[in-house]
DNA sequence: TTGTAAGCGTTATCAG
DNA sequence: CTGATAACGCTTACAA
């Protein structure tokens, strides 16, 4: 940068404030530093920049990277921090807490500016209070952890849950129904299933409810499937995901009961609707989530420290043929 | 670290050499230091760091983020970095040019050291003497740019069209096939159409061979089913990837023409054996390509320069039941 | 084995 | 609007 200055004839001063656009410089100065910054190849060195203001890369942690889900949140967090020149440290905890311990690690020693995260499975105050000592705009993402008090950007699970409770119960009078998959402890089960509780005694109805867990896999999907084939099928299942409920669906299908109960979704990934039959789901809009909490972020980052609060989606049930509404 | 060293008792360079690894300290003095760091709350501050020595976040670019088969990729991509303890910077540029070097310029001004990209389609030489006269360690990944010297990990996509071609028309007999979707100059596309022109000739049968665009959207790969159930269908069709296919399956389903034609997917997503008819793809493996390349680029930043190559991986066909192959 | 001191490229302050 | 000058937190010869 002091090759710049000397060569449009300016002080460092001048070049630094036409760089950040800080400070007032003369259109005319201004052009014949930004000639030079062309003809000398100079680029701007960030690092260097952060080691005295505020830096601007962000950490976010997500369990899965490739998880269709985590990837819509995903770019829609990176679009919205790229639109507005930070760029985001993305990594994934494998749904571990060791990794994810060592990953925060990781970001912290990187000085990252704030930090969007979807916290592993069984997150608990731990996790809460390394990131509060570390003070750095936190905001959590799609998972909450109990007892936090930084703001959160979700959906609303339980209503999700209800969603495809009172649809299965009302619309298809299902007397039993299994709620299946999703890490045991995680949040978003726990609400869901709340959910679904609501929807089934607001119903008044007598309805058999059997809660299952299964890894957020198209071949646990399968496996699932194929077990309750063999032990009696339930009237609707809810699965945690539409990864695993294509997995049943298709197990189902194999066992010979195409058809002959009613599944339910999670998520609407993009390929849902195309599946046959087509996948009834709880649309989340991960992207617009994504989107949110950036920017939620940004603007803590930009001062706004108090006016971040938390925000929660409305999920939406996208009732497709799976459930046996046929289009 | 200045606090940390003077707690410890010893000087600047000691502190230096226990966080950093380097330099000759006893034991003892050792663990003196490294018990002031956890008394302390020192964090080793990376981005200082940096400003001496090579920073060790690398770039990372991809078209899309969201997309299933990149988002495999992706997860090699990190996982393999992050557990050599660097971090990638990732961002998406919706396969667009412009966003592509906005990025690609960003990057620079984080003085990444290494960049591992997927580029854009339409790529060409201008993005490979960019980044050439920036000098940093990279590797092309997934796609190639034309000219380049730069290592590249891919997926043989000749042997890829070679493989689905080869299947209908000895498999099945197919006189006719339609290939179907990706960006029109893309060279993935491309080399899996002189994959699918040599089995063709190979087969020594006449073959109708149709060549259709699409984007990589589950949408467009609807639309273009329809559009294909409407002007007659070719005996059997080898889509750009499994998210088009799935597309194509539903809307040749809907248009009453189920298992009328024979589909072929292409990267072999996880859904795609849940898929009724479970689909016929052609797999890349696109998490093994990621940490193929992370290593490479690993390899060359710790001074192995000459020894990166290009790699190829071969892929495989799995037949399921979208070609006609009923298990 | 430890200490000294010179950078690395930027920003910020403050007086011209 | 410009020029010095002091940080920022760390690495790394070189000397002791």
């Amino acid at each position: 940068m002091i090759d710049v200055a000397r060569h449009a004839g300016v002080s460092r001063t001048t070049a630094s404030y036409v760089l950040t656009g800080a400070g007032r410089v003369s259109t005319a100065t201004r052009e014949r530093v930004q000639a030079s910054i062309e003809t000398l190849g100079y680029v701007y060195n960030e690092g260097a920049a952060s080691l005295r203001r505020k830096g601007r890369t962000i950490g976010v942690i997500v369990p899965n990277i490739d998880r269709p889900f985590f990837g819509e949140v995903l770019s829609g967090v990176e679009s919205t921090f790229t639109a507005s020149g930070y760029m985001a440290l993305m990594v994934s905890t494998r749904d571990r807490l060791d990794q994810q311990a060592r990953l925060l690690r990781m970001l912290r020693e990187h000085q990252v500016a704030a930090l969007a995260i979807i916290p592993a499975t069984g997150s608990n105050h731990d996790l809460v209070s390394s990131i509060r000592s570390w003070d750095v705009p936190t905001v959590f993402l799609s998972r909450y952890v109990l007892g936090a008090t930084e703001p959160y950007v979700g959906s609303d699970e339980v209503l999700g849950g209800y969603l495809a409770a009172d649809h299965l119960v009302r619309a298809h009078r299902c007397r039993s129904i299994t709620y299946l998959g999703g890490p045991k402890l995680g949040v978003a089960r726990i609400d869901r299933l709340t959910g679904v509780h609501r929807a089934l005694a607001e119903s008044g109805s007598e309805v058999n409810l059997v809660d299952l867990t299964c890894e957020s896999t198209v071949e646990a999907g399968i496996r699932a499937g194929h077990e309750l084939a063999g032990s009696g099928l339930p009237d609707g299942i809810i699965c945690h995901n539409d990864t695993v409920a294509l997995g049943v669906a298709r197990a189902l299908f194999d066992a010979g009961h195409a058809g002959a109960t009613r599944i339910i979704g999670y998520d609407d990934i993009a390929t849902a609707q195309a599946s046959i039959p087509s996948l009834t789901s709880v649309a989340t809009n991960g992207r617009l989530l994504g989107e949110t909490a950036a920017s939620a972020l940004l603007a803590v980052i930009s001062g706004a420290e108090p006016a971040v609060r938390s925000h929660l989606a409305e999920p939406q049930l996208i009732v497709r043929e799976s459930c046996g509404d046929h289009a």
